[in-house]
DNA sequence: AATCACCCCAACCGCCCACCC
DNA sequence: CGGGTGGGCGGTTGGGGTGAT
């Protein structure tokens, strides 16, 4: 049962934007005198708003401690590392960045990470390559143009051949990285599986630094993971899915096991399927597609266990062998592999 | 110069939960 | 135990700013 959302605004009271008398009148009162009660507030402050109108005056936008400015690139991948676990948890995520209000990195989400994350063919929401119908519907609008650029090239000449390429290369990596979503989805068991779990190039935690089978999670200007028992004990309670992002927000949200009876907890729900990729770059002519600065994007360097150079030569030695028929027959040994059959 | 479309973000809305009496 | 209240939360809105036409 909520409550009306103000009740002072039945007498009046005035809404919208905040004068810079009325910031003085607050500030000067809660310096004075500290908020106590929001809903009288306004009364003693002399000011003609509601209480929560002030505290949220005061809690977006006035306190001493808010920071103002640009998200930097650490801001961000903070950000995204922890939507990833938390889900739409503003104001837990907020904890994480001092001085930043939960309106704040809301509206930096939507305004900005989110839009990049599409842009990218990552769900904003799961953290996971996009298997909707629309966008395999311009994925395979990519693939006709890279066709048609390719008649054009024979037709006009080869100034193209490079884009034709690269935009070729995009699109299948994106349809396999979608394949393999599919396929994920229903059968793959990611903590067995070295290939993709185990693959520091292939599971989206370790484009961001962390690794899952190390350590719990790494996060700026918090040491609420540094127990591994924890996240231990949490990874054990989330066996039965083999679940880790599951064992992730267990290890960090104290109150979880409040929740977690009721199976509503957020991030489950989008957690339930294994990750995968979650950045691909189309080509490394065409650069590192990487939404979140330099600190995670560089995939090449910690490979420890592919014989390739760069997490890229992988991919493209894969699809180079499409031609020779080993692309699908190595897929399809992987997916013989995994626990149940896969439904096409 | 005028109009339009889109973007951004402060502020609002409505729901929920914890606490108090 | 139940109702009322304070405060917190996530989602949404609307108006100003800006770039494109």
């Amino acid at each position: 049962m909520g409550r009306s959302p103000c009740r002072e605004e039945i007498s009046g009271v005035k809404k919208g934007p905040w004068t810079p008398e009325e910031d003085e009148k607050l500030i000067d009162y809660i310096t004075k005198h500290s908020h106590g009660s929001w809903r009288t507030l306004p009364k003693r402050a002399g000011l003609n708003r509601c209480g929560k109108s002030c505290r949220l005056r005061w809690t977006n936008y006035l306190r001493p401690d808010i920071k103002r400015g640009q998200f930097t690139e650490e801001d961000e991948r903070t950000i995204i590392n922890l939507h990833s676990v938390l889900g739409n948890k503003w104001s837990k995520i907020a904890a994480h960045l001092p001085g930043r209000t939960d309106n704040e990195i809301k509206n930096y989400w939507n305004t900005h990470i989110r839009k990049k994350l599409l842009k990218m063919g990552i769900d904003p929401e799961t953290h996971k390559p996009r298997t909707d119908l629309n966008h395999l519907m311009s994925l395979s609008q990519l693939l006709g143009m890279s066709n048609l650029s390719s008649v054009m090239n024979s037709t006009w000449g080869n100034n193209h051949l490079g884009l034709q390429q690269d935009i070729n290369q995009l699109a299948k990596i994106q349809l396999l990285q979608n394949l393999l979503q599919l396929m994920n989805s229903n059968s793959f068991v990611n903590m067995g599986n070295p290939y993709l779990f185990g693959n520091p190039n292939l599971n989206p935690l370790f484009l961001n630094g962390i690794n899952p089978l190390k350590e719990p999670v790494v996060l700026s200007g918090s040491e609420r993971f540094a127990n591994p028992s924890v996240y231990s004990q949490a990874q054990s309670e989330c066996s039965q899915q083999q679940d880790v992002s599951k064992s992730l927000a267990i290890a960090q949200d104290p109150d979880y096991s409040k929740i977690s009876s009721t199976n509503t907890y957020h991030s489950h729900e989008n957690q339930e399927e294994n990750p995968l990729p979650a950045l691909v770059a189309a080509s490394p002519r065409m650069g590192t597609l990487n939404p979140m600065g330099s600190g995670c994007g560089n995939l090449a360097q910690t490979s420890e266990e592919s014989p390739s150079n760069t997490f890229f030569d992988d991919w493209e030695k894969l699809f180079d062998d499409e031609r020779s028929g080993s692309y699908w027959k190595e897929i399809l040994e992987l997916t013989s592999t995994s626990a149940s059959p896969i439904m096409w």
